[in-house]
DNA sequence: GTTAGCACTCTCGTTTGTTGAGTGCTAACC
DNA sequence: GGTTAGCACTCAACAAACGAGAGTGCTAAC
C-alpha cells in the first residue's frame, strides 16, 4: 500500500512533530510548522484518510491525530532516512574505544555509555558467550599452601581460571610436571574431542597423583562444562524517566523490571539477523509488558559469534537517529574487535 | 536526654506504625493498636512533648504525626533490637555462596541479591581493590601470530592479564626462554620495590629481545599502576519504586540518578567503621540529594582490605531488620571468605 | 478538489463544597 | 497532679460543577 506524495508529507510532519513533542497534533499546527500548501481542512480530510488507513489514531475526538504503531512501521520502512553519527562522534567513540582497549569490560560499558548518551535512550550490548575449539595453554599455580589456580587459554584469547584444593604435601617441582603432562595432553586438542571418556582415561594413566589431578580435571570440566552465559550490560537507565509516557509509576515499574531482570531482557530482545538494523515497534514486542516500547538492535561479529547491540525507548522513538547510530556503532565495533583482537 | 517508659512506648508505638503505612499516625490508632493503657488525651499530651522535644513533627495541623529523624536516631540509638537473619536465612545464603564460589563475580552478585529481596531495599555491595605485594608468576602465552598474553598472578590470588603485540618473527621458543627470566627476576620479588628504574635495567639488560621485552614491560607497568577501581554492585533498585515517598517521579530521578552513578554513589557512602553496623539518616547524608534516604552499612575484610555491604532505603526504614541483617550478611561474608580465599 | 465557517466534543485546570480524621483546649474526675 | 471525656476547630483529600480552549467533522460555497 502505497501513499501519495501529499499523505506522506503529512504523515511524517506528523511523525516529528509528535515524536518531539509528545503530544497529539491537530491540523493547524502542522500546517503553520511545515509550509503545507494547503488549508488546514484539506490536511484534516487527509487525515481521515490515513486514519482509515490505520496509519493515524484520536485519542479522542478533539484531539489531534497521533501515529499509530503501523504508521510508524511504515515511516520506517518506506519513507525514513538513517541518520548516522557524524564524524566528531565517530571519532570520539573511537578515542573512548582505544583508550580502554585493554580491558574487554571496560570496552563494553563505554559502548553502551555513549550509545545512550548519543540517543537519549536505553542501551544495550549482549556479548555472546565466545565458544572456543582448542586448548591453547594450560597452568597450573600454586597460590598457597593447599591451594592452587588452574588457567587455561583457550585459541581465541579467552583467558578462565579456578581454584583448587591440593594436598599439602605436594611440591611446586611436582605441579611443575604435571603442568607439562597436561599442556602436552592437551595442546591444539579441539574441545569437542575432549570427551568424559578422555578425561577419565587420563585420570587413569595419571592416577599416581590422583589427589592434584582430579582436582585439576574436575576444574577444566566445569569450566568447559559452564562456558558462561551471554552478558548484557544496560545503561542510561535514566533516560526512560524521561519520556512523558513512562510517566506512570506502574508501566516504569513493568518496565524496569525488564530492564533489571536478565532473563526476561534477553527473551525480549530479538535475534540479531545479517548484516541489517532490525526494529520492533510496541505491540509487535515478544513480551507483553513491553508493548508500549520499541527496540532498534544490531548484529555485531566477535569470533564468529554474533553479539547484539541497540536501544530501547518509547513507541515515540526517534527512530531515523536511532538506526543510524545503532549501526554506525555495530560497525565500529567490527572494526575494532577485527583490528585488535 | 531519656525518656519515660510511656514516652518510650509511645515513640516506639509511633515508629513501627510510620514504617509500615507511612501515613501520619494519630493518638487514637495507637492507643487502640498498641493497647497502651491510657486514653488517646493522655496520648496526645504526650505528643505534643515529643513534638516539643524535637522527636516527632506534623505534617500539618490536623494531621497525626510522623517521627522526625531525631526520633528515629533516638530510636536507633537507645531503643532498638536488631533481628537478625532467621536460621533458615542464614543456611539458604551459606547455600547460594558455596554454590557459586568458584567465581567471585557471581558470589558478590548473589549476595547483593540475597540482601534486597530479603531486606526489600536496594543493596550495595563495595568490593575493595585488593592491594598486592608481591608477583607470583607471569606467563607469556601466544595467541596468534603476532599476539601474545601476558598473565599475572599475584600472592593474593588475583589473576590479571594484558594482551600484547609481538613481532611475528618470535618462535614460541623463545617466549619461552623470555618467560623464565621474567619470573626469576620477579618471583617474590614486592610490587613496592618495582620501581620505573628496575623496569629500565631490565630493559637494558634484556634489550636483545626489545620489542617482546618492552610489550611485556608496558603491560606489567599498566597493570601495577591501574590495579582497578574499587567495584560497586547495586541489586534491588526496583525496590525503590515501592516506596511511597519516592512516587513523585524528580525524587525518584534523583535517587535513580545517585544509584546509577558509580563516583557518585562512592561518594554518598559512608566509609565502613570497624565492626560495627552504621546507619546515616536522611539529611545525616553527605549528599543533599539523598537527605531522604537512609544508609545501613557494615564493613567486610578481605584479604587486609575494607569492603562495604549495605542497603539504601527511605528515611522510613525497618532498621531493626535491616541493621540486623547487614550484620549477619557481614559476618556470614567474612566466614566464606576466611574459609575459602 | 479545496476551503471557510460553524456547531459540537472532549480534556484540562480551577473552583467550590463536603467529608472525616485528628488535634488542642477546657472542665470534670480520681 | 495526672488523666480523661467532650467539643470546637483545622486542614487535606475527594468529588462535583464549570468554563476555556483546542480540535474535529460536516456543510456549503468557491
Amino acid at each position: 500500500m502505497t501513499l501519495d506524495e501529499r499523505k506522506k508529507r503529512i504523515l511524517e510532519s506528523i511523525i516529528k512533530d509528535y515524536v518531539e513533542s509528545a503530544e497529539p497534533v491537530g491540523s493547524r499546527a502542522i500546517v503553520k510548522k511545515h509550509d503545507l500548501r494547503v488549508s488546514a481542512a484539506t490536511v484534516r480530510n487527509e487525515m481521515a484518510d490515513l486514519e482509515d488507513m490505520g496509519y493515524l489514531e484520536q485519542p479522542h475526538t478533539s484531539a489531534g491525530r497521533i501515529p499509530s504503531e503501523s504508521g510508524f512501521r511504515y515511516y520506517v520502512d518506506c519513507m525514513m532516512e538513517r541518520e548516522n553519527l557524524v564524524e566528531d562522534e565517530v571519532e570520539l567513540l573511537q578515542k573512548i574505544l582505544k583508550d580502554n582497549l585493554q580491558d574487554w569490560d571496560e570496552v563494553i560499558q563505554s559502548i553502551g555509555n555513549f550509545l545512550s548518551q548519543v540517543t537519549r535512550y536505553t542501551s544495550f550490548i549482549i556479548v555472546p558467550t565466545v565458544k572456543f575449539d582448542e586448548f591453547k595453554y594450560i597452568q597450573l599455580v600454586p597460590v598457597e599452601k593447599g591451594k592452587a589456580m588452574v588457567i587455561v587459554v583457550t585459541d581465541t584469547g579467552v583467558l578462565m581460571h579456578r581454584r583448587i584444593d591440593i594436598p599439602q604435601s605436594v611440591e611446586t617441582k611436582e605441579l611443575q610436571s604435571i603442568n607439562e603432562v597436561f599442556n602436552r595432553l592437551f595442546a591444539r586438542k579441539k574441545f569437542a574431542e575432549l570427551r568424559k571418556t578422555d578425561l577419565q582415561s587420563l585420570r587413569d594413566e595419571l592416577n599416581q597423583r590422583k589427589k592434584v589431578i582430579d582436582g585439576i580435571l574436575e576444574a577444566i570440566e566445569n569450566l568447559t562444562e559452564n562456558t558462561g552465559e551471554e552478558k548484557v550490560v544496560i545503561s542510561g537507565i535514566l533516560n526512560m524517566l524521561n519520556e512523558p509516557e513512562f510517566k506512570n509509576l506502574d508501566k516504569l515499574k513493568k518496565i524496569l523490571a525488564i530492564l533489571e531482570e536478565e532473563s526476561v531482557l534477553k527473551a525480549l530482545l530479538p535475534e540479531a539477523t545479517g548484516d541489517t538494523v532490525d526494529i520492533t515497534i510496541g505491540r509487535e514486542n515478544r513480551l507483553d509488558d513491553a508493548k508500549e516500547m520499541s527496540i532498534v538492535l544490531a548484529g555485531y561479529k566477535i569470533f564468529g559469534e554474533v553479539g547484539r547491540v541497540g536501544v530501547i525507548g518509547p513507541v515515540r522513538m526517534e527512530y531515523w537517529k536511532a538506526a543510524g547510530t545503532v549501526d554506525s556503532v555495530r560497525t565500529i565495533i567490527d572494526e575494532v574487535l577485527k583490528k585488535h583482537y
